[in-house]
DNA sequence: GACCAGGCACATC
DNA sequence: GATGTGCATGGT
């Protein structure tokens, strides 16, 4: 099979598996981008504890996120790790919208994808993988998270060299897979679905419901 | 106790 | 431009 029709076989395979994810699990935009931060490089067991956190001390809201110290936040968030540089990047990203946008995230939405991914990426503390999750799972913007996980199934599969870039592994399945958003969100949550049981470090890839058993 | 988790920035060569 | 390192908590 080629490349790209096994790329798109794959998104089938876990959809018919594990059915519809319905991501971001969220109840509002700001608490999906302060969740793409937290969960940098962490469980997203651990970003909970953080948010639930945040929502006691009501600080899912921009303007008291903006005046609560740099500390004191680094505090509240301790659960999701790295909490001194994850603070200060939540903070980035206040200031951010605020001097942009008017602090109203629904200014972006009307702005161009390529254009908001660039000022995403203006931002200490956004890097590609979150500044795509925020166009996606926050904004509904068409662009596709790559993650750690989707280096390994690219790669474990052989679809991909072993030192793919961000930019090489999008654009391969930017091009295998239907230009819907609907579908670059179910495929990516599939993608960590099947990550978290069969993609970790030593691959546990008995019951894994992509076609290969690479033991 | 070791290993790992839905990255990113920065230093150094 | 590639490679290495710090950041940190909590589950297995």
């Amino acid at each position: 099979m080629k490349i790209k029709r096994k790329i798109k076989d794959f998104y089938l395979r876990l959809f018919k598996h594990y059915g519809q994810q319905g991501w971001w699990p969220a109840d509002s935009r700001l608490e999906c981008i302060i969740g793409a931060i937290l969960t940098q490089n962490t469980s997203w067991r651990n970003v909970e504890k953080a948010i639930i956190n945040l929502k006691k001390e009501k600080l899912i809201d921009i303007k008291k996120l903006n005046l609560i110290p740099v500390n004191e936040l680094s505090n509240i968030i301790r659960p999701s790790g790295y909490h001194n540089v994850k603070a200060k990047r939540l903070k980035n990203f206040i200031k951010f919208i605020i001097e942009n946008y008017d602090a109203k995230i629904e200014n972006m939405i009307n702005k161009e994808t390529e254009i908001l991914r660039t000022e995403l990426l203006s931002i200490n503390g956004i890097g590609p993988e979150t500044a795509d999750t925020i166009l996606l799972y926050a904004l509904e913007k068409r662009a596709f998270v790559v993650d750690k996980y989707t280096h390994r199934i690219l790669s474990r599969h052989g679809l991909i060299p072993e030192k793919a870039n961000y930019k090489e592994m999008q654009e391969l399945i930017l091009d295998s897979i239907e230009k819907n958003s609907y579908i670059y969100n179910e495929f990516h949550a599939l993608i960590v679905k099947v990550g978290k049981e069969h993609c970790k470090k030593s691959p546990k890839c008995n019951g894994c419901p992509l076609e290969y058993d690479l033991g």
